[in-house]
DNA sequence: TCCGATTGTTACGGAAGCGTTATAGTCATA
DNA sequence: TATGACTATAACGCTTCCGTAACAATCGGA
């Protein structure tokens, strides 16, 4: 029912996982950005800024910007609600799927590489 | 030998892990920032600007800056390298300790709560 | 039809990170 | 001892993010 982990390994993990991340050279996304990302597309949808903040307990403007940031690489797409114009849509992409995907690759992978 | 994990289950216990560390409300560390902290503490020293650098596979400036941002926090220290003044040794304080740690304990309660 | 409440965004001054380049200090060796 | 290699950091201009506050657009009920 649960994975099981002592807390070395469970560093270990972290440590081998963000490294490989870091060395891909690809953005250096902040922990707020990656739970942004991964709550989108993790979680079921309708996603809003309002939502988003209250869950993360941050301010409005936090998850504005980084949307504003992740929208301009294509990992999300905004759109207004028809149902309330008030609302914004936050939408996942291919490309933010992909993305997600492999970090979930690396994940699985370098907990199987894990020396127990 | 290992940690068995499904893609889905990867991703799932990232984003709980990092949802908390947000919610928690300390400070927002970026992926390199987390990786520099973790090598520090989770591998064996001596620690050096250049080493973290060339394992990172990011710039000098890029360590300076970090330890300087965490230095400023208390979670690692700098003192010159005795037998070579040029090198800088990085150090681990007992504030840094126990931020890993908790961090560890973070993840293995995720883990342990993980759905699977 | 107002009018308060709600939504997301923008504006603001300041802080922090970026990559590149320059610099000061130290080492090793010729 | 002079020189070139090597270490970490500082300086540069730029971008991004910060928290707070103001804002425009929209909703919904009086």
């Amino acid at each position: 029912m649960s994975v099981s982990l002592r807390p070395s390994e469970a560093l270990a993990l972290w440590h081998d996982v963000t490294l490989d991340l870091v060395r891909e050279g690809g953005h250096d996304f902040s922990s707020r950005q990656i739970t942004i990302l991964l709550t989108i597309y993790l979680e079921q949808p309708p996603h809003t800024v309002r939502g988003l903040a209250a869950k993360l307990n941050v301010t409005k403007p936090v998850i504005t910007r980084a949307l504003d940031t992740m929208g301009a690489l294509d990992l999300v797409t905004r759109r207004r609600d028809e149902k309330d114009m008030r609302n914004v849509i936050i939408q996942r992409t291919v490309k933010g799927a992909l993305f997600v995907e492999k970090m979930g690759d690396v994940i699985v992978a370098r907990a199987k590489e894990l020396k127990r």
